[in-house]
DNA sequence: ATATTTTGTTAAGCATATCTAACAAATGTT
DNA sequence: AACATTTGTTAGATATGCTTAACAAAATAT
């Protein structure tokens, strides 16, 4: 019952929630943390989008179990809501910090970068990233080396065949630092 | 004149080709190589998505000046096109390989991860990640030991500052390895 | 308590991408 | 040449998410 490779291409649709709901739930987050509650109109005016799509999109996610509302119609996120949202901090966060620590992007790509891709990314891949940040970030000596090994080092192609895109016209051959 | 932050969760919707558009090119691309030709069934079979579907899709393409077709309707990628799925491929092949050798990622889910992320990297962000790459993979001593040490790390978090998940219930704190 | 503003919902429209079904055009078979 | 299959297109359906416009309900102001 594996996984039938001829579908990767669609896995990229076959996410939980979409892209903007998962925004909706984490504005919601935000909101809460930023001014204690959070109704429709505060949503709209953080996602910049209409109160309506707002209307649409939370009725969903309430009806799916991620947001629940009070008698005032003031929203919260449920235990599962949380956890979304949780889940999805934690991967923005590790991402963000690695294009910014490691790949030396500046703050405002790295908060771009990362905000396409973190809920796109499965937990064992965050996990991952989150080991890795932590040795490249813990200051051993042997990784204060490579550190500035990487700094001094330019890349030039050399053409392996570890590579496809390399037998047209790769990245590699024109990759100045 | 620059971006507006509030809009940065947009940009995941603000590619210039959506991915299934791109998956359509990329289709074309192995075609051509695998068998010498592509047609529209032949994208349908190989992405597992009914003719009419492509139909539309590879209209659409044509009218963009990606794809080209020839007098029997076969199909080809313009040099529009082949930037375009050289830039993908490009990106597609050292994000699999990071996954695969900084992050020890099965090749299986490394493929997956990287497909759902290719497309949406901007192309400096596909360039410091070959850098990376390259000293990552050169050999060199330093690498070396780095490489044995990450090995051997086992993050626990120490709760830092630097993540806002972490004020939640952040990955940090259940990171077994 | 009446009037105004704010907030939330619903309806209708647009755009994307998928599907099935029906049909036309091209290919292949006998 | 006539029939059968394959290929490509079009039309109608579904589903997502965004928009504006109209309206109802709730909160605020006078």
């Amino acid at each position: 019952m594996g996984i039938i490779m001829k579908d990767v291409w669609k896995k990229f649709e076959q996410t939980e929630l979409t892209h903007s709901s998962i925004h909706h739930l984490l504005a919601i987050n935000s909101l809460l943390k930023e001014h204690g509650y959070s109704r429709s109109v505060d949503i709209a005016h953080h996602l910049n989008i209409s109160r309506s799509s707002v209307s649409v999109t939370v009725t969903k996610l309430r009806d799916k179990g991620f947001v629940r509302e009070d008698k005032n119609r003031f929203l919260n996120l449920s235990k599962k809501g949380e956890e979304l949202v949780n889940s999805v901090l934690s991967k923005r966060c590790i991402v963000e910090q690695f294009f910014r620590e490691v790949l030396d992007l500046s703050s405002q790509e790295a908060e771009i970068e990362a905000c396409k891709v973190e809920h796109l990314l499965s937990e064992p891949t965050g996990k991952k990233l989150i080991t890795f940040m932590g040795y490249f970030l813990s200051g051993q000596p042997d990784v204060v080396k490579f550190r500035k090994g990487l700094e001094a080092f330019n890349y030039v192609c050399t053409s392996t065949k570890e590579c496809d895109a390399c037998e047209l016209d790769c990245f590699f051959k024109h990759n100045g630092r």
